[in-house]
DNA sequence: CAGAAAATTGACTTTTACGTAAAAGTCATT
DNA sequence: AATGACTTTTACGTAAAAGTCAATTTTCTG
């Protein structure tokens, strides 16, 4: 039961171009299958195409993404792979627990600014 | 007691180069004063600076860095205004709620990752 | 099987966010 | 007065990440 999406129902599911798809088939970040020269997109390439705009909401370029994608990738067998992976896993949640803590603040100055504005409006509404 | 930070200062600090705090300046994110030609920043810049660079970390253009450094900017006076503050600070949080699950969900993949790596270590380490 | 609709490649363009180099001006020390 | 560390403006350059356009296939549909 291979249900094939086609490289258009994927660009209107996650909102970006035919070209990006490509560009990101071009940049070795996925691998659709073809029939003849038509690329047929399955749903692991689905999944991965939403990990990849997740990075890149995220801020992260190409490079990283494709780092954190090969994290994915699964571990590897011997051991001094396994303990450089781990590394790089490390660094990652590093990245993202500062870009946390970077939203954490951005938030909470918001929630200040949306007080001062409630604030103003009460009273102008009393008419101050 | 106003101390003065030179440009210079500031990239050690910061970590960034002259080039992009002049590039800053032009575009309208910071003011800092000057003295003759030279650029003089007090602390307020130096804190705006700080929160521009949040953002970048964030992935934030310059343009959406610069809708959030207006909205700090302290609520208007006028009620219409006020509300399209606020709608705008709610945007702001939205797109701020989506990189966090983003985050939240990268994160936890990782910790997959992490766990299948310390898996396959100790599977090594007893002689599969 | 024709014709429309969709997909392909390739080349060129655009935008963003700075980098870099040139040519001076500023300032404190020696 | 000279050195050295900074700083300035102006201007052109560049890498990343697509967008756009044109010219062709390919595939789907009636």
């Amino acid at each position: 039961m291979h249900k094939y999406y086609t490289i258009t129902e994927l660009t209107r599911e996650f909102g970006v171009s035919t070209r990006t798809l490509r560009f990101y088939e071009d940049e070795g970040l996925i691998h659709p299958e073809r029939r003849g020269r038509t690329r047929l997109f399955k749903a692991s390439d689905r999944h991965l195409i939403g990990e990849i705009l997740r990075g890149r909401r995220l801020g992260f370029t190409i490079a990283e993404i494709r780092e954190i994608i090969d994290i994915y990738k699964g571990p590897p067998g011997e051991i001094g792979q396994l303990e450089l992976m781990m590394q790089r896993v490390a660094e990652k949640r590093d990245q993202l627990n500062q870009k946390r803590k970077d939203i954490e603040e951005t938030l909470s100055e918001l929630d200040n600014v949306d007080e001062a504005c409630l604030a103003r409006l009460a009273e102008l509404r009393v008419g101050s």
